[in-house]
DNA sequence: GTAGGGTGGTTACCTTGGGAAACCAGATAG
DNA sequence: CTATCTGGTTTCCCAAGGTAACCACCCTAC
């Protein structure tokens, strides 16, 4: 195991990394963290397609940061909750969301004066 | 501007946080913030394509996170650092390097279960 | 009946983006 | 005159992602 260094290629630390360093999983993880929601919710709330959101969401399963629960109503509900584990997660992810919201003015200034001296 | 709403796709926070939750981005991020990295150091720390590498820095460079600096030394020499706007924001992408090394064995645990399960 | 609608998916299909490798300019070393 | 080192750009290919259609399920409306 190189754990311990982020940089190698075959680090399991850097397969997690790179599993979490996606919008999607990020967007999907904060929703989550608010509460549990269905599949057509977390559909419309993020745009993402349906495609890409059934895959995504059984990663979260399978890396332990989402569980899937399946209610017998009519038409059947699926509901996706966050696990301990993934709420965790969420609140480091929350900093990512949180540093977005604050310095957006910067990085939309920064990119302004780039384009301008192009 | 739509801003305070991470999930309306033309919110210009969740540009930024599309543009942050990117595993390059996330990893180059964190290699500027110790020190000034040479291109060349920073395709072999990180083992990432030359063409993307390229790509990455200009935007990193757009977003006001990273500033090229070329020397005429020969052969020619380009140094990029991180900006205090990118050392800010490395700062929070540390966390998620932390967490990955914390719960990489409870991430890898949870993978194993579900494969079984299957 | 059967046509429609709302579930949660899966399956084509196409377009985009990333990876591998070649190429390039500029200058020096051999 | 070729080789090499730098930081790129270009070319090609394949694997992601998006779009849209379809499916099974069961209910309601006609």
């Amino acid at each position: 195991m190189d754990c311990g260094d982020l940089f190698n290629p075959d680090c399991p630390t850097r397969l997690v990394l790179d599993r979490i360093a996606d919008k999607w999983t990020v967007m999907l993880l904060v929703l989550l963290s608010q509460g549990p929601m269905r599949f057509s919710a977390l559909k419309r709330a993020t745009g993402i397609s349906q495609k890409v959101l059934a895959q995504t969401l059984r990663r979260l399963e399978r890396d332990g940061f989402a569980s899937r629960a399946v209610f017998a109503t009519v038409p059947v509900t699926v509901e996706y909750s966050i696990t301990p584990l993934g709420a965790d997660l969420a609140e480091t992810l929350e900093g990512l969301r949180l540093w977005s919201e604050r310095h957006i003015g910067a990085v939309l200034a920064a990119q302004r004066d780039y384009d301008a001296a192009a």
